[in-house]
RNA sequence: GCCCCUGUGGCGGAAUUGGUAGACGCGCUCGACUCAAAAUCGAGUUCCGCAAGGAGUGCCCGUUCGACUCGGGCCAGGGGCACCA
């Protein structure tokens, strides 16, 4: 028997055993209860890295526990091969997008396997494969037939470099991030998705999704943003064409009599139609129109209101009129794109009002007493009770809303009303490589769809990228097509979609995958929901929105009835790693840090990352170290929610705990008898790591071997010693899968380790017989004492009052009560 | 500005319902083996103190026989959203 556990050698042999046995093939008409395990699909951008490793081997923990617990687990594995990154390469490097993601694939591929990983590699999947998008354009097609699909024009950011739509992301500082070209805001015809429609659910299910964390439901709630207020009509004094009247939305009705002017964005219909005779509006309007449309632009935007002259009517008396303006920040598609302002208890008014010479008038206060007090330096939006406010004197702010509404439904004029945050979803993209919309534009037929039997639409392979630019566009013929309708002149539709489509039902496909048709309904629903979904953080809102609405989507059609795509979610942290500068702020790598000559500065610990160097590639560890001991510092130490700080020292531990674990799982088996202690650390330990693992409490499974391990190693040779080294194998087989493979191997066990059943824990051994009872004075610890399990309060009592710590403690004083907690503690209050 | 999370040794972190704080790992110290090193094994490792003992889970206050855990108020770090009417 070797004395050393040589993980090249046995992580190439397992994988291939694993791989000719079809052992993590998922049987889709199995009997035993399913199980579907996930974890987000990487985009193929060259290489596998550490943050990939930590989450398919979190996921790989559970995939092969469940497997041993008797589920038929589907655990499968693809790309999310659609995206930028491949264009760009084609511009920097000259190859073509697909080329080079599928190269990416297959060093990507090739190093997971090398992990070895428990996926059902039979059902991977690219999304840039027209085998799979094919499918989603049908799905599309589908939505768009169920009037879930339409087009709009939409205000993006636009390059005039690169002609292209730039993600909010990619500009920086108003600055295209590629081109440095200002960038501006263009109206374009754009695809969108009826997210809206769904946003009651997707708010309601955030209810049942227990296995998620608050943390990601509490996003989703948050950006879908629902607000419950009320929406009114504004007639216009003097109306002219064009401007007759105008609809507001409010979260504060309540504070009606406090208005001094209202607002409109300038995208609304109403200033459009005032800038068409009026060059004045027309400049100002052009004014707001620069600039992009990040974040950190509209918050260092001065606020700017144009005074169109018009004045608009209160709707609670006719001979009250307020000043109309347009303002920038009056956002066109949110609630109704107009605003009545309310200075005295909304900061945003307050400003413009104090800009404006606007009267601010009080309609809430604490007291009726404090109605005349006036508002100074910002706006007041607390609680309170109605003033100068007619019949809502004296109201509270919940009541008078309701008030303000009852009235208004009454008597026709507004009415209660909720309005979300969320967008419908932009789903078009000027880009090659996504997936093609499947619309053809007729010059008659208008937008219609590609026939279900020319699907897939696939992308031309000849196209150039010396230009900036749609491809895709400029292809000479790709685009020209006759229309299927009335077989007149029309062209394909040239934007691809949104890659977050891709994602968006890739989980469905890899549940069922027939060749004719996106998936089998009743295959698919055999799987999903998916059990437990593992990625990052940063898809708490995007992706995970998305899917869900793709599934709730679907299931209106009805083509899938599952409502949830994933009951259980969890997001698990990154790897970081310190960071080294030398003098003039440069990053070094670490070897760099060690050879530099001059000061280096170790920075902060941060996400790994190619700019600040700090990069650890996990192939050349898993050919020094062995897959079992990368997989076990992944799982080591750091709660998976929490960022793993890698180190060198780190991954030695682990090598360590390998060979360690090998000596004592392969020793000779000696000794005979019982040893009742070990007996009982091992049934308790069979249960912890279980319900750690069902936990995804990696770190403190970890911590349970560790613990069984040395109390292997301090017992004396027996029977019960013998069975512990073995069942150890067993409890790490789903965490360190090659080395327990060879430990069970070579101890002559029949199959693999990966197939064995999960040992079975004595529940008449989980409780310990004797217990460690605290003996406490006025709650501060004096003494221990052992005693049998179960044993009565009476002799508890009895036994702590005898000690002499105890006696000592109470210096004296008499006792004035005993608490006594069975099997715990006993409390002496002196 | 609004919302949320986190704070425990030198470090990563444990601690059912409030019931022996610091499990487990890393690092470090001493020792064994060795010509030596690595590997391995043994002992120790919250702080102050020779000890007895005392203090201690970001800070302050409270509830309780008893608080890392519950309540109130701060401080620090991190995250999400943000002209959202």
């Amino acid at each position: 028997m070797a004395s050393r556990f040589n993980p090249l050698r046995a992580d190439a042999h397992w994988q291939k055993v694993w791989e000719e046995a079809g052992t993590f093939h998922a049987s889709d008409d199995s009997n035993r209860p399913k199980s579907y395990v996930l974890e987000m699909f990487p985009y193929p951008s060259g290489r596998i890295h550490m943050g990939h490793v930590r989450n398919y081997t979190m996921g790989d923990v559970l995939a092969r526990y469940r497997r041993m617990k008797g589920f038929e687990v589907l655990h499968p594995m693809g790309w999310d091969a659609f995206g930028m990154p491949a264009e760009n390469a084609a511009m920097e490097k000259k190859v073509h997008p697909g080329e080079w993601t599928w190269a990416n694939i297959a060093t990507m591929r090739g190093q997971l396997k090398r992990l070895g990983f428990a996926l059902d590699w039979s059902r991977e999947l690219a999304t840039c494969d027209p085998a799979y998008y094919g499918h989603e354009q049908a799905l599309f097609l589908d939505l768009f037939a169920a009037g879930l699909v339409y087009r709009k024009q939409s205000e993006v950011n636009w390059d005039p470099v690169d002609m292209t739509v730039l993600a909010n992301e990619q500009v920086i500082e108003g600055r295209g991030w590629r081109s440095g070209a200002l960038v501006e805001r263009r109206k374009l015809n754009q695809w969108f998705l009826k997210i809206t429609d769904f946003a009651d659910d997707l708010l309601q299910g955030l209810a049942g999704l227990e296995n998620w964390p608050d943390k990601v439901r509490l996003m989703q709630e948050n950006w879908i943003g629902r607000s419950q207020g009320m929406r009114f009509r504004f007639r216009i004094a003097e109306p002219r064409p064009g401007a007759e009247s105008f609809e507001v939305f409010t979260t504060r009705p309540d504070t009606i009599f406090g208005a001094s002017f209202a607002a409109i964005s300038p995208d609304h219909p109403i200033a459009l139609s005032l800038a068409a005779s009026d060059p004045e509006t027309a400049t100002f309007i052009a004014e707001c129109k620069k600039g992009g449309t990040t974040a950190a632009e509209l918050e260092t935007q001065e606020k700017k209101g144009f005074d169109t002259g018009l004045k608009v009517v209160h709707p609670l008396d006719p001979d009250w009129q307020l000043p109309l303006f347009i303002a920038n920040f009056v956002l066109m598609d949110y609630g109704t794109g107009a605003i009545f302002g309310v200075p005295g208890h909304d900061q945003r008014d307050f400003e413009f009002a104090t800009k404006y010479g606007l009267p601010v008038q009080r309609v809430v206060a604490a007291s009726a007493e404090e109605a005349d007090k006036p508002i100074e330096g910002e706006a007041e939006n607390g609680d309170g009770i109605l003033v100068n406010s007619r019949f809502l004197d004296g109201l509270g702010v919940e009541e008078a809303k309701a008030a303000i509404i009852g009235r208004a439904e009454a008597e026709g004029w507004g009415e209660g009303t909720i309005v979300w945050r969320l967008r419908d979803w932009g789903v078009s993209r000027q880009r090659y490589w996504g997936t093609p919309i499947p619309i053809i534009h007729c010059e008659v037929c208008g937008a219609v769809p590609v026939p279900k039997d020319q699907l897939p639409v696939v992308l031309p392979e000849d196209v150039s990228f010396d230009v900036p630019g749609n491809p895709l566009e400029r292809h000479p013929s790709w685009k020209q097509v006759p229309c299927p309708s009335c077989a007149g002149n029309a062209r394909r539709e040239t934007d691809t979609l949104d890659t977050f489509v891709d994602s968006s039902w890739y989980f469905i496909r890899f549940a069922s995958q027939p060749k004719d048709r996106p998936f089998d309904k009743a295959t698919a629903e055999s799987w999903l929901p998916v059990d437990q979904y593992i990625g990052g953080v940063e898809h708490a809102i995007l992706h995970l929105l998305y899917a869900r609405f793709w599934t709730r989507a679907l299931q209106r059609i009805g083509r899938l009835d599952v409502a949830e795509p994933f009951a259980g979610l969890f997001t698990q942290g990154m790897v970081t790693h310190v960071t080294y500068q030398d003098s003039e702020g440069r990053w070094l790598t670490p070897e760099e840090a060690e050879t530099h000559d001059g000061p280096v500065t170790s920075g902060r610990v941060e996400k790994m990352s190619k700019s600040k160097k700090n990069t650890v590639d996990p192939e050349p560890i898993v050919d020094q170290y062995g897959a079992d001991a990368v997989r076990w510092f992944m799982l080591s130490d750091s709660p998976p929610e929490r960022d793993l700080e890698w180190s060198e020292e780190g991954i030695n531990g682990a090598w360590r705990f390998i060979q360690r674990l090998w000596r004592i799982a392969s020793e000779p088996r000696e000794g005979s008898g019982e040893d009742p202690a070990l007996k009982r650390k091992l049934h308790q330990t069979i249960t912890s790591i279980g319900a750690n693992i069902e936990a995804l409490a990696f770190n403190k499974a970890v911590a349970n071997v560790y613990e069984l391990a040395n109390a292997i190693e301090k017992a004396k040779p027996s029977a019960t010693r013998s069975e512990a080294s073995e069942t150890l194998a067993r409890l790490v087989a789903p965490m360190i899968p090659h080395v327990a493979e060879e430990v069970w191997a070579t101890s002559g066990r029949p199959g693999l380790i990966a197939d064995a059943p999960w040992p079975e824990a004595d529940p008449a051994l989980l409780v310990e017989d004797e217990v460690t009872i605290a003996v406490q004075v006025n709650g501060k610890l004096r003494d221990t004492l052992t005693a049998p399990r179960g044993a009565g309060r009476d002799i508890l009592e009895e036994m702590a009052l005898a000690s002499d710590k105890v006696v000592r403690a109470l210096e004296g004083r008499p006792t004035r009560k005993v608490i006594v907690v069975p099997d715990r503690l006993v409390n002496v209050v002196g």
